[in-house]
DNA sequence: CAGCATCCAAAAGGATACTG
DNA sequence: CAGTATCCTTTTGGATGCTG
């Protein structure tokens, strides 16, 4: 069975590629629809074009995501979840809902933390 | 609102602390119950003694995880999630589901990627 | 056992300039 | 618009040696 504990599983591959530092707002963006390269980096605050194309052309090639362009000038070039991608969809909104809602509070724990110690 | 796509915003930094390369391996193991250093170290596949510490830190800091010395010698130290930490179990298990379940696909659409491309 | 400090190599990633 | 190519800096993280 694939194990993502074991670093020598295929799994360990893909959870680093989904959970890299682009790659989970990448989907999560899509999660929402297909998206328009510029799009997505609008929406991704401080991502650079090299790392958004990087990470989308590894989403490509894992299955996750899909690459369409349609013909025209200037050229419009889209990007949509896959079956497999979608797959995904809810627990990564479970966990940037947690996020979310509990960002106060790690903010907070840093803040004691830092009190007491150095 | 918290909100992770905003580079500015301490949400992003919680983001990247639970998907840091190790976060994620960490606190799923810790899902199963307190564990020591050392059960911790045998149970990650390939987490250098370093990294380990330092993530563990990290997660202290953030309020996820609560680090316990039993005086002893020689010491016995073990991690354990908290109450903030453990709401993360849920997502985190559904996520590592999927990896365990579709692994196979993605290394199957990576190797149709690879004929057909370069 | 459970670390920390230091050093160093490798990888990630930003800035900039350029292209169809 | 949607990239690619290059350069260069920053970060990551492994190896090693040492400590209570």
């Amino acid at each position: 069975m694939s194990d993502a504990f074991n670093s020598e599983c295929p799994a360990r591959e893909v959870l680093e590629h989904i959970t890299s530092r682009w790659g989970m707002l990448i989907l999560a963006a899509l999660g929402e629809g297909p998206r328009r390269f510029s799009e997505l980096h609008a929406t991704i605050g401080g991502i650079s074009e090299k790392m958004l194309s990087q990470t989308l052309r590894t989403l490509v090639r894992d299955g996750l995501v899909t690459r369409t362009v349609e013909p025209a000038t200037p050229p419009r070039v889209s990007y949509e979840l896959t079956p497999l991608g979608r797959g995904l969809t809810t627990s990564l909104e479970q966990f940037l809902s947690w996020i979310r809602k509990h960002t106060i509070d790690v903010v907070t724990a840093q803040r004691r933390h830092d009190k007491q110690h150095g």
